[in-house]
DNA sequence: GTCTATAATCGGATAGAC
DNA sequence: GTCTATCCGATTATAGAC
């Protein structure tokens, strides 16, 4: 994973980015720090998802995590160490969710699993959600090395998948990049654009009824949008 | 304008955001306030939209802006009345866009003519579009009162020529609320993704060329996948 | 391993000379 | 109307006692 991280000064080459977190001295309690940690990333994520990663102060994260600040910077030593660790935790939901992509042979029920699957990504993880979208907004400063290596991969295999059903007759002649970008901007909004889907729902966020209910609207959309 | 904007601290009442500006004083020479006040809209939106509200410095948009970092707090009073100036642009286009939904009774032609204006604003102000979509993932502070009220009416009204297009065998029974935040994500990614469209473009951006196939494919899924 | 105290710097905003 | 100098609270990070 930690191949995929540079640090944002921009000058790092991948290995120094090594363990954002210190190594456990010998016999110290585990509990403790696994809590500890734990109680951190979960203020940092509120936190970073609230406020930006410029808008977000150490302070800030130590109080809703509720440790002293200095014990924030014992157990990630930056800023910058929280950060990437934080964006660490979506980069993989975002992987297992990819797979989905490769269930099937047919287009539809491979574009269902995926958008099922980014839909739900969205809906169990929206304040992680909405770090990954800052982050690409921002010009991907931390994940710069997985657009250009993983997400590059990804993407041309699956333009191959595309080709083939097109060529096949399934698909309508499409590029399949406009059709990820999509996808990727649908699902998305489930987390980004929460508050203002509250806003339009008479001031309530989406029960799971209404969820579902989008979710296969999206799917359906999509699939009947691309499908010859 | 004024009226849909509230201070951040939330407290404010729509009236007291007031003119952010202060009024110019009696016989100055309107072109170096004019000329002033543009440098620093202009570099306050790249530095807003690189950086996030809370990432942005006064001193950043000073200095991007070639003028001293006091005159930005004369020309506007807080940073606070500088972020609100800015996003009162992004509206005003907003709401230009959104007009060319009303352009046709068939919804094939209004959808494309409305999906068409919203990408053509993301590709002409990127800047803008991303701190649009920031201030939305943050949970609206500056435009909360916007989206109470001309967004919620404007979407009640647009759902009422959805159904009727629905009753008239014209759309799939769906839900316009869905299909509005598909269009919205998906139009607003050509501005917010730019940077990652661009790398997996082999490092270059979008031209001309493949950003009009992009509104093609993007308006044709949209409406092929919601018409009947 | 923990946490109080503090260093060093940066941030928004202003005073007041020109 | 402009801009240098500066205030002062906030911020990241560390030192060092416990």
């Amino acid at each position: 994973m930690d191949q995929f991280f540079r640090s944002r000064d921009g000058g790092a080459s991948p290995l120094d980015s090594a363990r954002a977190v210190r190594p456990a001295a010998r016999k110290a309690r585990p509990a403790i720090r696994a809590e500890n940690e734990r109680a951190l990333l979960e203020a940092a994520e509120q936190v970073f998802a609230e406020e930006g990663f410029g808008g977000a102060t150490t302070a800030a994260i130590a109080r809703r995590a509720g440790v002293p600040k200095a014990n924030l910077h014992y157990y990630f030593v930056t800023k910058d160490a929280l950060y990437r660790a934080v964006v660490e935790r979506v980069l993989t939901a975002w992987l297992a969710a990819a797979a989905s992509f490769d269930g099937s042979d047919d287009p539809r029920e491979a574009l269902a699993a995926y958008i099922g699957a980014k839909m739900d990504l969205a809906r169990a993880m929206p304040l992680a959600s909405r770090i990954w979208s800052a982050e690409i907004m921002r010009g991907a400063p931390m994940i710069q090395d997985f657009l250009d290596t993983t997400l590059t991969d990804w993407v041309a295999a699956r333009e191959t998948s595309v080709r083939r059903w097109i060529a096949a007759g399934k698909l309508k002649p499409i590029d399949a990049k406009v059709l990820f970008y999509m996808i990727w901007a649908t699902t998305q909004q489930y987390a980004n654009a929460a508050h203002e889907m509250a806003t339009l729902n008479g001031g309530r966020p989406l029960d799971d009824a209404a969820f579902e209910r989008a979710k296969r609207q999206v799917i359906a959309t999509i699939v009947d949008g691309v499908t010859a």
